[in-house]
DNA sequence: GTTTTACACCTTGTATGCAACATTGCTCCT
DNA sequence: AGGAGCAATGTTGCATACAAGGTGTAAAAC
């Protein structure tokens, strides 16, 4: 039986990236993976066209990218993409944080609740709202401080960076991460807005160290490294 | 006699985008200016189809939006957006100077080849390529810094600022723009990164303040502005 | 047994056709 | 004359049809 509720894809044009964007940030779907328009487009019960409307605005923001005539698939990045990208986060964030006034408490009080919703998914073993919660508290952050501009770019980041770290298979400890999460909320609660951009800093500079950059399960990487090896 | 040039539309999916891109930078395309599928369709010698898809990447990157059954227009940011906007840009600009090691000597030499290019355009009086490079200079300096995400994010960015700047009348000079670029690339130079961050932070709230939000040029905002002034 | 080649299938690329709806000018009624 | 309703027109919304090309398989040649 079909999920009726995906024939709401004519009313709303967004709900089809909505979809891809938040399974990538669960996790379930993965870099590398094939995203095919006849396949999605019998998932939401609609015409090609609209599929492939959503793959062109995923694919304006980085999401995916096309292969001539075999497919659309989930951004695989390599090291480099994944350094700019994570880079291009940091300086985000950072500058974000740094050009903040002040916070106030109900901005606090959001947050915090945000990162008990992360401990308890962690403290659940839901593996997915676990990644997605993660993800999203960065979002959650730009959108607290009221810039929805920032929230949407940071939204597309956080998309690829974790998309990476399940490409280069990430060993960053969700109890970790959440840690940090708190620990920038209480600098923001002090009103000490640089030591939150420097423990966001701090932060991202994990998430980019917790990568191995040697793994790379892209087919591609993957089989170059293997012939390398083999051959010599 | 039609333009044969724009035949390509064909081999270069992304043309329609770029084109429109850069008539934003170059002040050819106002704010709130319609796009007819149609009448693209006929200006690049393609069919509907090609010039929706390009539309539907131009909207997820925040240049145009869609009006149901009426058609596309060009943006045209609120007060609260335009702040938002350029809000997002400082963060992102002082934040990639913040966390930038070392400028090299090539970079310098490209980026003052940029403002030369600048200081030419200006002489000459040609206002498109004025507009163009003035609001170029941000993107280069990313490109320039070796990040192509940064770039990329920062080529939407501007061309919202540009268009922001048409729709409230920006008195902002050319000549002091310009010359705020070369004293940022002064301080990157003398590898005073936090120096060239400062900068662009004033840099960018020059751009904000020479706005005149009650201007407004929006055909509705303007109607109704004057209605309201000539009733009373 | 191995290599080459031809072909059938599957996927995206592009155009076109029709439906749904917003706008606008006209007509008819008051 | 003024206003309400209606029809004509133009635009996007969505689906479908067909074209172009990539991939893998199987047959055939060596």
């Amino acid at each position: 039986m079909r999920d009726v509720a995906e024939k709401d894809a004519h009313k709303n044009p967004h709900l089809i990236e909505d979809r891809i964007i938040h399974a990538a940030l669960s996790g379930r779907v993965a870099p590398g993976e094939r995203l095919g328009e006849k396949e999605l487009s019998e998932i939401f019960g609609v015409s090609r066209t609209l599929v492939r409307e959503a793959m062109m605005r995923l694919q304006a923001r980085g999401i995916v990218e096309v292969s001539a005539r075999r497919g659309w698939f989930v951004i695989e990045p390599s090291v480099e993409e994944a350094r700019h990208t994570i880079d291009a986060r940091r300086a985000l964030e950072v500058g974000m944080l740094v050009t903040l006034e002040r916070a106030s408490p109900a901005m606090i009080r959001a947050l915090r609740e945000h990162v008990r919703a992360e401990q308890k998914a962690i403290a659940s073993g839901d593996r997915a709202e676990r990644s997605y919660l993660l993800g999203h508290f960065h979002v959650c952050l730009a959108e607290t401080l009221g810039n929805p501009v920032l929230a949407s770019l940071l939204q597309d980041l956080t998309t690829r960076t974790v998309l990476i770290a399940a490409l280069y298979q990430s060993s960053h400890d969700a109890h970790e991460s959440c840690g940090e999460h708190g620990g920038i909320i209480d600098a923001l609660e002090k009103g000490d807005a640089t030591e939150a951009a420097r423990l966001m800093d701090v932060h991202l500079r994990h998430v980019e160290k917790a990568l191995n950059y040697r793994s790379a399960s892209s087919r591609l990487e993957h089989l170059k490294a293997a012939l390398q090896g083999s051959g010599t």
